[in-house]
DNA sequence: ACCTGAACACCGTTCAAGT
DNA sequence: ACCTGAACACCGTTCAAGT
């Protein structure tokens, strides 16, 4: 509790209140208190979230510590949003509002191919956002996004049931690299992997391929794996 | 309340005892009742913990009411399973065990595509299931599967980086198309999808590619667009 | 060995009440 | 309009105790 503690303002500075208590300036150190540290607004609560999801990771939010970091009660969160799926959704969608649109140039494959690092990238800067996902993404930055990239499909000549079926490879791709790359950053812990790995080889003969060539391989980057794969969708896309 | 209450026997039958209640084969009724319905084990427990998420969803599994279901306590489960995550663990793994795995025959790439098809399948029966794909994919059942796969890349000749980024690209494809096709099958109600279209269409200045090329266009079902996707997937890969 | 009952430390959310 | 406080109906999990 840092606030002041409520005090009856009734009686007025006549009475011998010895050091002048009640004088406004010289009141609790003089430090003009900022009676609240700034308005609640959706804005801030988002911030919040994100923040809280980075730090702690998404099974940590809670409502009740999310309007501890935010200095209210947790009722009052209900004021700005309905309800938590509610302030997920937004989170999630939030996040997908750090991918950055390119400039839509004459190489629609060069655009894609930026989009959909970048996309990737902002769900693995926060490993949370891909458990997230178990609504649909209709979040306004996500349909622009989308939006995009099904223009660059159409603009390199897609139509049809030909674009329809690019269109659900790519986001799929992404999602379902997001989704198992931040499996892997989750548990940061670098010895998992290491443990992980020693529990493969260690069944080689019920997993001989995975354990000789390497499922969770150090070789490669996942990074650079995901590269190599995208790149060779597009070129069978827009060939 | 179904089983009896528990009640003192200390009495012996020699009072008055109006119907002879306490005679064992007039008690209740007489059926025969089962002291408890069957020895809980972990079988069981995943058992009952897949129905209760077909027919509820992941947000209404509870331990509670997980023992319930099972006519236990919900604290008798931690005997047999040491928490609701590792519960969750265990569940996702034994849905993946549904997929056939496919008789390894001269054709890799027909096996890739049953595989592929199976485990996407799979998972959209129980559309819960990508949305508990927070934890590294680990379990014997999707390691088996994830063995397989490989080794079918290997047997086309792949090696290598090419290997690798192959194992990659098409894990994640399903994975992705797992969690998108499961998102909408979640809201089954089917006026969730026209309103979802609705909303974009009403926003054609902003989505004007989306909402003429129709982003979640039902002139193609999304099993046909993965079969697509996939078929053109597997020709760059083993060409 | 296996299960119950009570208890602990939490949850999300509602709602009257305050300012 | 915006926030607090109290309250409700839950959670997952631990642990002593029963059989």
């Amino acid at each position: 509790m840092t606030t002041e503690e409520t005090r009856e303002s009734g009686s007025p500075p006549t009475s011998a209140d010895a050091g002048g208590s009640d004088v406004l300036w010289l009141r609790e150190g003089g430090e003009r208190k900022q009676r609240r540290a700034a308005p609640l607004t959706l804005e801030r609560i988002i911030d919040a979230a994100v923040a809280e999801l980075d730090a702690h990771g998404s099974e940590r939010l809670t409502m009740r510590r999310l309007a501890q970091r935010l200095e209210v009660t947790s009722t009052a969160l209900y004021w700005h949003v309905s309800n938590k799926d509610d302030l997920l959704d937004i989170a999630l969608d939030h996040v997908i509002g750090e991918v950055r649109i390119p400039e839509p140039g004459p190489e629609p494959r060069a655009a894609l191919r930026e989009l959909l690092l970048g996309w990737r990238a902002a769900m693995l800067a926060h490993p949370w956002s891909p458990s997230l996902l178990g609504r649909p993404l209709l979040g306004p930055n996500v349909l622009a996004r989308t939006e995009f990239l099904q223009a660059m499909l159409v603009r390199a000549g897609l139509s049809g049931k030909e674009l329809a079926t690019a269109t659900s490879l790519l986001v799929d791709f992404v999602i379902g690299a997001a989704m198992n790359g931040a499996t892997w950053r989750l548990l940061d812990n670098p010895a998992v992997l290491a443990k992980a790995r020693a529990h493969i080889t260690g069944l080689k003969e019920l997993y001989p391929t995975l354990s000789t060539y390497g499922f969770v391989d150090g070789r490669w980057s996942q990074d650079e794996l995901f590269h190599l794969g995208l790149d060779q969708i597009l070129d069978t896309l827009m060939r």
